[in-house]
DNA sequence: GTGAATCGCTACTATGCCGTAGCGTTCTTG
DNA sequence: CAAGAACGCTACGGCATAGTAGCGATTCAC
């Protein structure tokens, strides 16, 4: 039931999506779909929820190894199969219901504080100075792959999270500080 | 009138927005509405296209210049104003709407053919190397502005735009290659 | 001025969807 | 096996919306 909503979400959108269709393709009653969900918002948020998974932190001692499997893991859990499919239409639709801004947002956050947490373990082990921009260096990490799923609308590979990876944290294992050479 | 529909679909989004709705809003009765435009399908594409304009691409033999350039008169063309409030609503709507889907690509890949062009342009002054990757390099630049916009939902400064730039820049401008550097 | 095109207004059809009522059936539980 | 809970089905009421018809008023061009 909750499968069916989320599987007419990712292929029709939250707008699109109505109850009657949920009931025909889930073999169930309308009416007892209403005995269990008060209305379709909720169920569109329960839906979300049951297929939000959450991947584990992985602590290698190694940041690039870490960021990799921290944003392999993401990708798997937020850009791959059913959830991937719903994103935009959810982002959308959380723009203007509270409820599901609430749960998009909180996931962001989510995503996020999962990246931050192993940079700033990092920034411990002193692999990157103190003074490192952590925030932008998450947008950093996170924008090229997000703008892969939702504007370019192609996978995100393996290879493209590392290529990624590498690619900033290129300039952190150089010799010559970004601030200088950007002024160069 | 088009004014009218760009403005209802950047506060309720593509489905929500109603003819009656720009009609009233409008002051334009709504068969005047469909003497012009046969379906709201229709009237939506023409409404987008109305408020498209694209910047000009600079010149100044600068890499960092013309990319900061390039990238801030995409974010005030595309990011700011009426069409970044419609942007995650059309791009839902145009993964349904064939026609939407044409125009909204058309402008993601105009987009990018404005940073690929300042690239080449770099590449060939010698200012990066010759088997540089064009394509990773311009999503590793607008990925992390399209994900301010739309996922931390944040406006896109000019100082964002220009410390991912330097970001961006800073590992090609060390002397170190970034593939040794991130396999140390 | 006069004819033609355009516009505004009201009303209308048709459709789709939300959410509910009522009733008979099935399944569970003790 | 018996009682109660859960389910399926059909049928609603109510609302919003896409598009259309018809007619009178307005504007515009010549």
């Amino acid at each position: 039931m909750l499968d069916t909503t989320a599987e007419l979400v990712a292929e029709v959108g939250v707008e699109r999506t109505t109850i009657d269709e949920i009931a025909s393709r889930s073999g169930v009653a309308k009416t007892t779909i209403y005995r269990h969900f008060p209305s379709k918002q909720v169920l569109v948020v329960e839906a979300v929820h049951a297929c939000t998974h959450i991947p584990a932190v992985t602590d290698t001692g190694s940041l690039r190894d870490d960021l990799i499997s921290c944003f392999s893991g993401m990708t798997k859990a937020s850009y791959e199969g059913r959830l991937g499919d719903m994103m935009l239409s959810l982002m959308d639709a959380a723009q203007r219901d509270p409820e599901l801004g609430r749960l998009v947002r909180a996931q962001a956050e989510q995503r996020r504080r999962f990246a931050t947490t192993v940079i700033e373990r990092s920034v411990e082990r002193g692999e990157l100075p103190d003074d490192v921009d952590v925030d932008l260096l998450v947008t950093m990490l996170s924008g090229p792959l997000v703008y892969t799923k939702l504007v370019r609308r192609q996978r995100v590979t393996e290879e493209l999270v590392a290529a990624v990876v590498d690619s900033v944290l290129a300039c952190y294992r150089a010799p010559v500080a970004p601030e200088s050479a950007a002024n160069a």
